[in-house]
DNA sequence: AGCTTGTTGTACTGATCGGTACAGTGAGAC
DNA sequence: GTCTCACTGTACCGATCAGTACAACAAGCT
């Protein structure tokens, strides 16, 4: 693809790393419109040659801040990597609601806050696309292992189910996000969980 | 309150509203912070001393911009001011449907997007959480006309069921949106309309 | 007519935006 | 050592940003 610099040295990926963490940081405060290039460099105590050697441009910027988002998000619910049982479903959700508890930082989702702000942008919009169908594929992934165990109905359609999942979560955290209150979450999971649970077999 | 500065003759009143609705527009598709106060006045033709002749200042601006997409939204779903039967919440979940069916614009909720971007502002994001609020009164308002009706089991807790409804909007919204596709929607308001019938009685 | 008040056009400011130019430095390869 | 190339610091660019200054206009009231 060779859309991005790679740091070839430990020196500068030290460095790369430094700008993508201080544009996370701060684009998940501020949004990326009100995140600037300059914002970035004083927060993360580079120089702009460092950016834009790394960088073609802002937007390859975000590129690079979308992937560390979902990295984040990721590492946040290790669960979803084994989903091999409803008990392991609901320990997914609880690793999801434990991630906004101890909290710190505001209630929201990387992706989810971006995906208002990038809506048509032709080069963002399809990689937050991208990273919330990544994100997705683990619960199809769960979801399918649970059917081939004869413990989801085999006339269920993961990818759907994993989808509605996905609806819940996002729909759960921005309001739970405006309200500075986690209770959308918490019934937004539960909900959801139910639902999957009705097709059980 | 005052915080406004209000029209006082028919022509201002024209200037004003041209103003909002262009920066409404501008800002449904390009975030607040991606719409320039000179982009608003070039498309509505204003001139800046009137833009800063009826609002303070930018922030001001959107103020105004909320409270138009409230109307917007309420607006396109009349069935939730009335609603008295289960069958009035199942067409007003239509009616939400049928905004974005009717395509043209991009699928997504306006409120929503404002709400990752706006996130932390202290003047804004108070005025996001108000209008959700206003929204979901009229679903809390339904709620309760047939819990009265006994139509609803007397233990269910309106507000609750209405804070889950909107979650399932927001998060159907959101989804829909980055994949332009309203599957999404259209399970999420399927799965809230059941799990509300959950409560009949 | 003249006065008042709401409204408008245009020109401007200082700050900040994303991005570039270019000279320099550092560390590993030989 | 010295060559090389990845990396870095700083100064700069034109464009655009939000916001201001100020003079002119329009219309209702007397």
């Amino acid at each position: 693809m060779e859309t991005q610099a790679a740091a070839s040295t430990p020196r500068g990926k030290r460095t790369r790393d430094a700008i993508v963490d201080a544009a996370a940081q701060l684009m998940y405060v501020d949004g990326v419109a009100g995140t600037s290039v300059d914002k970035v460099l004083a927060a993360s105590g580079a120089g702009k040659s460092q950016m834009y050697h790394y960088f073609k441009n802002k937007d390859q910027l975000v590129e690079a801040v979308i992937d560390r988002y979902l990295e984040q998000i990721l590492g946040n619910q290790p669960a979803i990597f084994e989903l091999t049982s409803w008990a392991d479903l609901e320990t997914w959700t609880e690793q999801l609601l434990d991630v906004h508890r101890r909290a710190g930082g505001p209630i929201a989702c990387p992706l989810g806050n971006l995906a208002g702000e990038v809506g048509d942008n032709p080069k963002l919009a399809p990689l937050v696309d991208q990273a919330y169908r990544n994100w997705e594929s683990h619960l199809v992934r769960g979801l399918k292992t649970l059917q081939d165990k004869g413990e989801l109905a085999p006339d269920a359609d993961p990818a759907r189910l994993a989808q509605a999942a996905m609806t819940s979560v996002q729909g759960g955290l921005l309001i739970a996000h405006i309200r500075h209150d986690l209770t959308a979450l918490e019934d937004a999971l539960r909900i959801a969980l139910a639902y999957l649970r009705g097709f059980r077999s």
